[in-house]
DNA sequence: GTGAAAGCGCTAACAG
DNA sequence: CTGTTAGCGCTTTCAC
């Protein structure tokens, strides 16, 4: 009996010239029995197929990489993905990724415009086929992404890229502006709002879908009670602390995930807030905004259908007409509610 | 003017001979170039990295992973990414491998011992450095890992393998035990459990704690008001429930991030529980379980030290050595309760 | 200080 | 039906 190897030494990898040396036959007739070509004698075959599944033969990744095969690799770059929207989009990418016998490399930038930069780095160097990402902030005169290769896709933000780059994108302000209603409806006149900063499309587009929706109301804006920042859990808190710290404001809306969550958490320290004479009205719709005392209205985001939206985008032919891109369209909610039309 | 490769044309992947045909040189000392080495005039040097840099040139993982450099590759198997917990690990994972320059492969398990194998096969062809993974529930007779170069770390629960594995394990026994300790203080006389199936290691040891927590408080074990089974949200939801309906029973306690989340869930709906007949133990911290209500006790899971356990063990340099294994203490923990000793 | 050759695992394109 | 060659991008080894 012949000593295969890898079986009795430290197992060298497994490759097909390895077991077209075992079977003393050629590498090539090794690689069309395995990729199933026809050309190969029927004995040989099984052979072949019945000692690669004996000695576990998996096939290399990198060599099919460096053939130019695609990688089967999606990047995926999230500020965190401790906030249960990010945690949905994530898994239900995945989900998606690994129905399609793709892999997920997820990064998290922290909102850190160097993070990001250097998880695009490292998908690169892996020939990720695409990257979907959430811009993170970008200062002044920083450097510019270069796709080289990677199909780009912008979630939530998008960012004027020199290289060509599709979006994902959520139109909010309708649901915003219904916010506002709902709270001026409610008796509510000195409404304040917490969200991120300018440098960030969405950042800008928030706060003006908040300002249209008072006009809209017939209500003043109150300046000072007008908090934008970076796209934070603290930034949040903070704000929402100064706001319950001022009698004149009765509510505040959110203007981001991470922002929302921030200002539950510090509503949920202040006697005023759940004494009941504050309303809160969050952005996203985390599974346990609903638990905490009524439920929290909010700006609904749909996952699922963000999630669809980049994965129709992956798999469209045709990368290079930037008409494709996605809009989902947010939605305010009350618990409690029949959602009507 | 020349014109460089990439510069004009449809952008072709920048290579080292790419760039070194650019200048004219060989290939060599393009890559000594680029990698630092001594052995390179100073001019062609600087001529190479300006050149390197204004093409955008991008290292190939490919070509690094087939000459037997490791890939820098951490894959990680969890039932679901939208669980607090795995969530929480996910995140500080990343971070961890990101400050090591690794890159993190996710895949979701959802507990299916099929998508488990997959997902290992996947990360066996890019030839991942190792994979942390909560192993799924293993039906009898079902394929077993072949490690395959990968080093292999078990999360929480622990299966026994034929190829070496090392496992961040969690002892929960002694917080069980002061669980049902809290509750029989409190008054509680009948007390059901919810836990995982006993084809989980941690299934098994969980029950074992609640059972012998029951001994050293003088309780009887109500066989009826102990559930088990698949470790899912559903599984927590639907048990609590007909304990809820059971007026003899009057607390449960949770062993499992998905089971206390269901049983939650299905409190939240109830009457009974929201008017405080009824005491659930949670198992693990999320952090909206202090908001709701007073807050919920529950089974403390230190994510940080289990991520650190399992980049310790990933750093350590000797990975044949079985008995460096981690195990991390939980700890019970109640709401407004000053932690003593 | 520089370059040519070989090889990592795999397959397309040719021979036989 | 089977085998040989070449090349994907990179570094190590050995010339010069």
């Amino acid at each position: 009996m012949r000593h295969f190897r890898g079986e009795f030494l430290l197992a060298q990898r497994v490759t097909i010239k390895s077991i077209a040396h075992d079977l003393g036959i050629s590498h090539m007739t090794v690689s069309r029995a395995l990729s199933g070509h026809p050309n190969v004698n029927e004995e040989t075959r099984e052979a072949v197929l019945q000692h690669a599944q004996k000695l576990g033969y998996v096939r290399s990744a990198a060599a099919a990489a460096m053939r130019g095969e695609g990688t089967r690799i999606i990047g995926l770059l999230l500020p965190n993905i401790v906030n249960e929207f990010y945690a949905r989009y994530a898994n239900a990418l995945a989900l998606a990724c690994d129905a399609r016998d793709h892999q997920l490399i997820i990064h998290l930038t922290n909102d850190d415009h160097v993070l990001e930069h250097r998880a695009l780095l490292r998908l690169q160097q892996v020939q990720a086929d695409a990257v979907v990402y959430v811009p993170a902030p970008r200062p002044r005169g920083s450097e510019e992404i270069r796709g080289s290769g990677m199909r780009l896709i912008q979630l939530l933000r998008h960012r004027q890229e020199t290289c060509s780059t599709q979006f994902v994108s959520l139109n909010d302000a309708v649901a915003i502006g219904d916010a506002v209603r709902h709270l001026a409806h409610g008796g509510h006149r000195n409404i304040g709002y917490i969200g991120g900063s300018e440098d960030l499309s969405s950042g800008r587009e928030r706060l003006h879908a908040f300002r249209k929706g008072l006009i809209q109301a017939g209500l003043e804006e109150r300046t000072d009670a007008v908090h934008t920042g970076s796209p934070t859990f603290e930034t949040g808190r903070r704000a929402v602390g100064a706001l319950l710290a001022d009698e004149a404001i009765d509510a505040v809306i959110c203007g981001g995930f991470e922002i929302s969550n921030g200002a539950l958490s510090g509503c949920m320290e202040s006697t005023r807030y759940r004494g009941g004479h504050f309303s809160l009205i969050g952005y996203g719709n985390p599974s346990y905004y609903r638990w905490i005392g009524d439920g929290i209205a909010t700006v609904d985001i749909p996952v699922e259908e963000l999630v669809n939206g980049a994965m129709e985008l992956l798999a469209d032919q045709h990368p290079d007409a930037p008409t494709h891109n996605k809009v989902v369209q947010a939605r305010f909610v009350v618990p409690g509610r029949n959602i009507g039309h």
